[in-house]
DNA sequence: CCCGCCGGTACCGTTGAAGTAACCGGCACC
DNA sequence: GGTGCCGGTTACTTCAACGGTACCGGCGGG
């Protein structure tokens, strides 16, 4: 007799020491993504940065890219000029998440208006059942 | 004369409009990316799911659910059965998102010791700035 | 009559990311 | 001598996700 139902889940399913979940990207960055991509073409000063990054204060900037920092993925490089300069720029490792980064995107554009119109659905389904 | 510097990022660099930053898996879902590794293989149902999920809670489980089925990566159908039972399955916009999630658990797999390191190294840092 | 199972809901507390506002030291320019 | 820019820092507040506990309705079994 062939299974028609998936045989169940173990508890160990997920590993519960794996770590791969507290991956930067996967957090809840919200800046991340943004900043990977504006690195992409080359270091880029923090005032360079604010521009595209509409909305962003000095202040989550700099907690955004001191933990990509720490994470490796890009690097803090202080020019002792004058003025002050300081750059950051991608490092190999860092240049490596754009691949499956490009991949989600790409998803995202491809899917997104089939996602939309689910969430317009689902909600005029619950207004319908509001009355 | 070649530039040596990249082109400066204008304000219009991401569309202000664009809801891509919003797909779920982008959010911070911390467990969107477990339960749709879950029903990979299959439809489950809502006590099946808790089992691999180890440590979620009914509520967080359900609003999880919720929020996907919204988004129209899965499906829950409810079987007017007794003991009642309902049952979360993929859809095929939920399957095409399997791919994508591959590639950055696949990173994640490859780069997860190099990024640890980097996250160590930084703390023996700023240990060492403090004293 | 009481107990437990299923698939939740209600209420409340915690946490961490994000936002707001004010300020800083050093230097250049006027 | 005042003003402004650069690259932040500090303190405070807001907000959504997450977590904990308790409880529910309908049913079946003892």
């Amino acid at each position: 007799m062939t299974r028609t139902v998936p045989a169940p889940l173990p508890p160990d399913f997920f590993d519960p020491d794996c770590p791969v979940p507290t991956v930067p990207v996967l957090g809840g960055k919200k800046w991340a993504w943004r900043i990977l991509r504006c690195l992409e073409g080359g270091p880029r000063r923090f005032s360079e940065l604010r521009v595209p990054l509409v909305g962003i204060t000095a202040k989550v900037l700099t907690e955004s890219l001191r933990s990509m920092e720490q994470d490796g993925v890009l690097e803090r490089t202080e020019f002792a000029e004058n003025p002050p300069r300081v750059e950051y720029a991608l490092t190999p490792l860092g240049r490596t998440l754009l691949g499956p980064m490009d991949a989600l995107c790409d998803w995202s554009r491809a899917n997104l208006a089939e996602l939309l119109a689910a969430r317009e659905a689902s909600e005029r389904a619950s207004e319908l059942a509001e009355r």
